[in-house]
DNA sequence: ATGCTGACTATGT
DNA sequence: TACATAGCCAGCA
């Protein structure tokens, strides 16, 4: 079955909407559960397309390492990500990047209050 | 048809 | 840490 370009595009803003609220998910990620992998650079072609009013949650999208990548494309979108994901409880580091340790999706998950079993308090 | 661009990533210096 | 380069391939002039 051939791959029309405009399904791989609805297959990646399907595989966007799927990201949970409170994580973030890199291009490179998304372009691969989309069934193109190697080809992170179309999923920002896509996100692109979206139409403005949509409800997918673009802010959950981050480059490699967790880095805000939209400066390039919009610079007010770079901040606007960064209040939307921390109003969902991303954590920042020094540098302005998220750590996808703790917030990538399906990679760990956000950190719970001493999970361990030092009792918390 | 050809060539350049890009919401990217990995690697090298 | 920061900048440069290569790989990638669908859009667009």
């Amino acid at each position: 079955m051939i791959d029309s370009a405009e399904g791989v595009r609805s297959r990646i803003w399907s595989v966007i909407r799927k990201i949970p609220r409170g994580r973030v998910a890199t291009y490179g990620q998304i372009a691969a559960l989309a069934g193109i992998a190697g080809q992170p650079r179309r999923v920002g072609q896509a996100l692109r397309s979206v139409p403005s009013g949509d409800s997918i949650p673009w802010q959950r999208v981050v480059s490699a390492g967790g880095v805000l990548g939209l400066g390039r494309y919009d610079p007010m979108a770079g901040w606007e990500q960064r209040v939307r994901l921390e109003q969902e409880g991303v954590r920042f580091g020094r540098r302005g990047r998220v750590s996808l340790t703790e917030f990538g999706w399906k990679g760990r998950n956000p950190p719970r209050r001493r999970a361990s079993k030092k009792r918390a308090r």
